[in-house]
DNA sequence: GTATGTCTCGTTATCGGTAACAAGTGGGAT
DNA sequence: ATCCCACTTGTTACCGATAACGAGACATAC
């Protein structure tokens, strides 16, 4: 036999009807031991691999979940991945990836695409969606997650932080502690919805203090440790004045601390650093950058159960919408 | 309508037959403009969103790609993964991804699962699976790229770098640059392959010049940097005498430079460092840690485009299997 | 006028399972 | 012997698309 042995093979074999072999290989409903002795032993015999394309048409339920995130190769995402397959397994759901590069168009192909696939449920990253996703997300009578940020209105379930909150602790937290001169280093604007906010929340805890972020440098692309380094010495060079920066991501921030670390810039005497997330790479290093830390692994989980528990429009608006904290720490840079 | 609308939807609406109305979604075949703006319209009154699985059973083909990894909070994997992305992305399939927690038995249950969906092709990492998984595989009439390691029998296609060759090289290098004390840290064996076969290469490198590992320190878990900063001090704390330690991945090696710069230990004249992968992460350290580079981009693209263009058994065995060179980075730390 | 070919579009028969219901089978109670 | 019930197992009818083939309409060529 060449081709994928089918259900049918299988029942041939066991000499029983393929509705009984089903039954048996999916374990429900009754059947004497001795039959189902004889279909497991003909499922192995041919090399049976069930079909869960025609089983998934035929029942019209598909154990998928899909996950839409912006990019993979960052540690806030793949620490969310995880948390969202710890909390699908109880629930016996695969998680399915799509990456949409930070890019609302690419989201709407990526939303269409799991879509097409009849996923039990959905995640996001994000409130921020183009006209059609909503539209197609509304339309689509399965729960939907949206994670990471609460600034906004959310679909359906909602888990996440407020980074306009967090930027905005971060800022309290740096003037109480007297820095005045005030940099910021992050991604170019609309590229990243959540720094943005942090950024705007930022801004406005400065302007309660009288004051303003004094200068900033922004990059395009994923955060990364040298990109933090270049900016942070070409931010010093333009205001050496400079007396704290803040980051929008830890990655950033890291690389702000190599810099100081590779040119004898005392931290936090000389300059004082602050970033976000709460990465475990910042544990590593000879001081720790100070940071809000976005419990990301849990939102995956709780996002994950929420998702599984849910049919569309059964959960209250309490259970549905949960709001984190973003807890920050003081670290050794402030 | 409550549910979703199906192609017997839009035909009915567009009052065509549900073939044309499918040819013209499909943008196969001839049609004339009129009935094609009459379906595409029709499609999107009704909000229609193919069926995949349906669509996927009728033509026994399904634009699905399984990609099996031991992890994803590994920069490592998501450098693969984009490569595997980018590698994809002409031939319209898409990946869809599975972990193993570096574990065996998990990658046989990932396996089915990718295969109970009839996916085009398959990527896994390194030659490593179980009994169960190869006869899956080699029964499969897909094409199975196995990526990263070249260090024994692959199934059918192969893109990696030898890692015995990797540890090989480098314990020459390490030699040659006149260090004779030299530790090792790693994972604990057996949950990677691929980093055991640097360490015998190592082994036998620094065999070839009379020497072996002064002493080592394994951990489980995740490579992180915090581990290979406690590892190096523990170590150090061991064999003071120490001046050279092999790490076996970058994030370690960056975690032993930053105990060397938290305690002012001068690289590389008092201890000198290397490691393995060659990730952007060290771009950004005060100094460069030495590594090999092994391409994980590249891999993942070459891989991906191998499994795209190859019918199982298609491929001679010099285009099926490609082995790439682990180029040595001196840095700054040797 | 008939034949031939080109475009378009429709009909039929699956693809490989599963839900829902029907139907044997044998044992125990009456 | 009759009836009922619990267990098992089988029958039928799809799920939503698509491949393969067929057929009507119209134009061109002879």
């Amino acid at each position: 036999m060449r081709n994928k042995p089918t259900l049918k093979d299988v029942a041939k074999l066991a000499r029983v009807s393929e509705m009984t072999a089903s039954r048996v290989l999916r374990g429900i409903g009754e059947a004497s031991e001795h039959t189902k002795e004889r279909v497991l032993n003909a499922a192995k015999t041919v090399g049976y691999v069930p079909n869960r394309i025609a089983g998934a048409l035929s029942s019209r339920s598909v154990n998928l979940v899909g996950v839409v995130v912006p990019s993979i190769s960052s540690f806030v995402f793949s620490e969310v991945l995880t948390g969202i397959s710890a909390g699908l397994k109880p629930s016996g759901l695969q998680p399915i990836f799509g990456i949409t590069d930070y890019d609302l168009e690419t989201e709407e192909t990526v939303i269409r695409e799991m879509l097409s696939w009849r996923p039990s449920g959905l995640i996001l990253v994000g409130l921020e969606h183009s006209e059609v996703s909503l539209r197609m997300l509304q339309n689509a009578a399965i729960p939907v997650a949206e994670i990471m940020d609460t600034d906004g209105d959310p679909i359906d379930i909602n888990v996440g932080i407020s980074h306009h909150d967090a930027g905005y602790q971060m800022a309290k937290t740096i003037v109480a502690r007297g820095y005045r001169k005030i940099g910021y280093i992050g991604t170019q604007a609309k590229q990243d919805f959540r720094a943005e906010k942090r950024l705007a929340g930022f801004t406005k805890g400065l302007a309660e203090a009288g004051l303003s972020v004094l200068a900033s440098e922004r990059f395009s692309g994923g955060s990364s440790v040298l990109t933090g380094r270049e900016l942070t010495a070409r931010l010093l060079e333009r205001e050496p004045e400079m007396d704290c920066i803040y980051y929008s991501s830890d990655m950033t921030s890291a690389g702000g601390l190599m810099h100081c670390l590779a040119n004898g810039i005392k931290v936090p005497d000389q300059l004082a650093l602050a970033g976000f997330s709460g990465l475990d790479l910042l544990e590593g290093l000879p001081l720790k950058v100070a940071t809000s830390n976005a419990s990301r692994f849990e939102m995956g989980k709780l996002a994950a159960g929420l998702v599984t528990s849910a049919k569309k429009g059964t959960l209250s608006a309490e259970d549905r919408i949960v709001k984190l904290e973003a807890k920050i720490d003081i670290g050794d840079t402030l």
